[in-house]
DNA sequence: GTAAAAATTTAAAACGTTTTCATTCCTCGA
DNA sequence: TCGAGGAATGAAAACGTTTTAAATTTTTAC
């Protein structure tokens, strides 16, 4: 089975060099071409002949041929790698993995690979984004959860380094995004709410500091103040806070005479958290109360009774940051710097 | 700015090459001594004087010198990369990420990083392993759901490249796994649903080609002859099916009169499922049945009312799998070979 | 004081590509 | 008939590292 293949037929070429895998030199010596030749040929650059080209492509398809990627990025300073900085605050729903899995589509046909790295293997995500630039880890960057003034975007922008990013930043440099309309998620969740005759609706935000946290503020704030409702906006809670916490703080809140009868709920966790806060205060979904939840899995749709929700497509960002990011890196003008996605809304609007 | 560094105070060696990156050749030139000579101290090799060691370190670290990987990799034939197989069905509940998060953990200190090879690439999964290792991807490889005769074991058995795998198998010839104890999970579970005085228990399956349904049959089963109590092993459905049709089926079930009243949900999703196919009939949870459910997440334990469950530490089972594959990477003899890491109860066991 | 042995250091080749520059072989126009 | 110009191919250098084998220096042993 590891036995070398002998020569047939008075074969006696060295096509195996040193019987290991087949390189440029083992076509060219089979072909009888040069080294040079047989790499542009692979190329399809357009000084070789069709004759010869169309020879070296089938000795390499059947001789089984791939490049060595390790040489190639040596040569070409390309490391045909993009990389996506993981968050650990979206360990939790899998948020990550439908980015990745949407990335790894746009990557499907290209010679393109995805690694993953952690931000924790730094203290600040600075420092994460630095250490793939300067190991020259990837040709371009992703990652996601953008604050206005994104120190990740600062040095990015300063030093060329291809990338894009989920979220939106207010830099004046133009750079490419990907982001969900987060200002219509809030207000239709808003507006639904109104519509469902609660008198006084909260939003749980998510951190202050991430660019999306203001588009949901605006949504929400632009919903109430048109209808002149009243409204609340936890301060000492968040999108990050841990569930058990956050149930807790609902069910206090709950018991109060001016509380809320209506929650946005930007993240399935929180959703489940706010519903089981409010039942340990004796609330009942859909009677004392109504949520609008923001899923970007399948989940609370399975809930009873049922939540309303507005579902983020990640799979489909993934794709389109991939899709964007390669041809970012390969100078592809782009159609469209920047990407607004649309929620999908799963109840009815009027 | 991107003005060539002049040389300062009679400086004038060549100390930027090309003004690029500082390689070898320049700390060489620096140091006056032989590129091989460098490359030895940077990797601590035992020939070395100690005094030249430490200067070439400190001369390193000085101009920011870091090893071009590309040059490494073409020369020493190791790539510094492990590659996880992304299941396809793992999106929803980020299966993937926490183990993904793990391994990275365990890969922190090393100059190992993480790529993530989606099984969509090929129609097969084995196919998706063959591309790694005929693309030279990767030093290792981890993946996860395996099957007791499981293709890709088999191929990589054969090819001898370097594995560890997420579940068990049933090939004779030894290879690291790390594994959870998934028929403790269903004995346990199953006993908490007697324990609660349920009159027939049912269980929703892996699909049945998986190695780890078998053991929670086992499980199963086991606890319930112990028991002799009345059992249900829905076939139609598994862990996969789609959360909506296993809502619905549930539900048509309920109406029977030798409808289950106890559940093992191995995983988030169906359990939700289950709750909402039985409340679609009119049952309530803690009242008219029970629920012991399996969760990776802190997902269930918000419900209300209170869900049983066992929780998987998937994190912890990443950072076992990167730190065991390393080791069988480096040759280092692994002190155990399996890992099976225990159910975490979360209620009373007596 | 010298030869052998040990301790350091070095030169050069190699890994598999891509790319620059040169070469060969035609064809064509004068 | 000859040289110009173009098309196709090739030789060789380079990318930055590791490794083999050799050279140099230092130490040790007599």
């Amino acid at each position: 089975m590891t036995e070398p293949s002998r020569p047939r037929r008075g074969e006696n070429l060295d096509i195996t060099h040193k019987r290991g895998k087949p390189t440029l030199r083992t076509i060219a010596t089979i072909a009888g071409l040069a080294v040079t030749t047989v790499s542009r040929a692979l190329s399809d650059a357009p000084q070789i002949s069709l004759e010869t080209r169309q020879r070296v492509h089938r000795i390499a398809r059947e001789i089984g041929y791939l490049p060595d990627r390790a040489a190639q990025r040596l040569k070409t300073g390309r490391t045909n790698v993009i990389a996506i900085l993981l968050d650990s605050h979206e360990e939790v729903v899998g948020f990550s993995t439908s980015i990745m899995y949407g990335i790894a589509k746009a990557l499907k046909e290209t010679s393109y690979h995805l690694v993953v790295a952690p931000n924790f293997l730094s203290t600040t995500d600075v420092e994460a984004a630095e250490y793939i630039i300067r190991n020259h880890l990837a040709d371009g960057l992703i990652f996601t959860r953008t604050e206005p003034l994104d120190a990740r975007v600062r040095l990015l922008l300063e030093t060329g380094f291809p990338f894009i990013c989920h979220g939106r930043t207010e830099f004046s440099t133009p750079h490419p995004y990907v982001d969900y309309d987060n200002f219509s998620f809030a207000y239709e969740a808003t507006r639904r709410l109104i519509a469902k005759e609660r008198r006084k609706v909260a939003v749980i935000l998510p951190p202050k500091r991430l660019t999306f946290c203001q588009h949901i503020l605006h949504g929400f704030m632009t919903a109430v103040r048109e209808a002149g409702i009243a409204y609340e906006i936890p301060e000492t809670v968040d999108l990050d806070t841990p569930a058990d916490v956050l149930r807790d703080f609902i069910c206090s809140r709950a018991t109060a005479p001016d509380a809320p009868d209506g929650f946005i709920c930007p993240g399935e966790v929180s959703a489940l958290a706010v519903i089981s806060g409010m039942s340990d205060a004796g609330r009942t979904l859909a009677v004392d109360y109504d949520i609008v939840a923001k899923e970007t899995s399948r989940l609370l749709t399975q809930l009873q009774p049922k939540v309303d929700t507005i579902h983020e497509d990640l799979t489909a960002a993934g794709e389109d940051l991939g899709r964007m990011l390669l041809q970012r890196i390969n100078n592809v003008n782009l159609d469209d710097l920047h990407l607004l996605l649309t929620p999908q809304i799963n109840f009815p609007i009027g």
